[in-house]
DNA sequence: TCTTGAAGCTATAGTTGCTAGAGTCATTAG
DNA sequence: CTAATGACTCTAGCAACTATAGCTTCAAGA
């Protein structure tokens, strides 16, 4: 049996952030000591490990809770659990998107400033008026999470 | 004059944005109709639709309170506003770069599920066991805002 | 002029995914 | 036995809004 420390440790997963997943229901409550300390056996850390994977790869929590519910259920088909993954790869693609036509933006606008003053600094001139962009990169419906 | 409602019309920013742009004194206090309303001119618009294009382009208030502060000092040399389109530009590669890695992951998970039962699910078994992963594509530091 | 509906007002709480504190109790190493 | 960790609960804070509640003001039609 683990600690949360030692779990956090395992997982390689903060011990208030394990303590906030319980909170929310994505961790089950675990077992206590006598002195009322959590203590975890190895499907809890299995289950940390997977969350964290998740999180890195940059899945909501709530998409993260499907999926381990879906977990639980070996036999039925993983059609639902290739959904969320495509889903997240959507989202994840849309970021790029987006992020690709801001950088071009960004780029241009600093090697065209003459490095002057503020009165002339194209970077200034630019924020100011959108017309002067090249493209649309208008903020959209942002549905994603994940940093 | 303005009422708040043509404002956000004209500057494409929602009514309670632009009360909570002037609450974190990023907008000043505008002037009172007699009956207490908010009343904008045309300088109130052209810093609404300069923060709002650059939140368009992703720089975070406090940046964008930097940048409102240098563009009212026009005579001043623009380094330090280059110096903050920069390091957004730098934040907006770093941000790319992750999200290509988490790209090309979800792509491989995806595209080897056999779309079979859970018990067999690609996704979830690379979820389960980041040995599986092609690229370390762990969270870093992240210092980045920007949707 | 009265009335209705839209738009404005303030203040508070919720969103996402944690992180940081305060103040107290449990465990363990020397 | 004491001191140093580590764990406990609870609350608040971050970014950048968004939503709700309950009220007042305004503009236009009947
Ligand atoms: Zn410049
Ligand atoms: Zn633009
Ligand atoms: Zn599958
Ligand atoms: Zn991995």
């Amino acid at each position: 049996m683990l600690t949360i420390g030692k779990l956090g440790e395992a997982a390689g997963v903060k011990v208030p952030t394990i303590r906030y997943y319980e909170q929310i229901g994505l961790l089950p409550e675990p077992e206590r000591s006598a002195g009322n300390q959590r203590l975890y056996g190895a499907k809890a850390l299995d289950r940390l490990a997977f969350i964290r994977h998740a999180r890195d790869l940059g899945f909501p929590l709530e998409a993260i809770r499907d999926l381990l519910s879906l977990s639980d259920r070996p036999d039925q088909s993983c059609a639902a659990a290739d959904i969320i993954a495509t889903e997240q790869l959507a989202a994840v693609k849309a970021r790029i998107a987006r992020l690709t036509a801001l950088k071009a933006e960004l780029e241009r606008m600093i090697t065209q400033c003459a490095q002057g003053t503020i009165a002339d600094c194209r970077v200034i001139e630019v924020l100011s008026d959108h017309a002067l962009c090249a493209d649309d990169h208008r903020a959209q419906t942002g549905s994603g999470a994940a940093t």
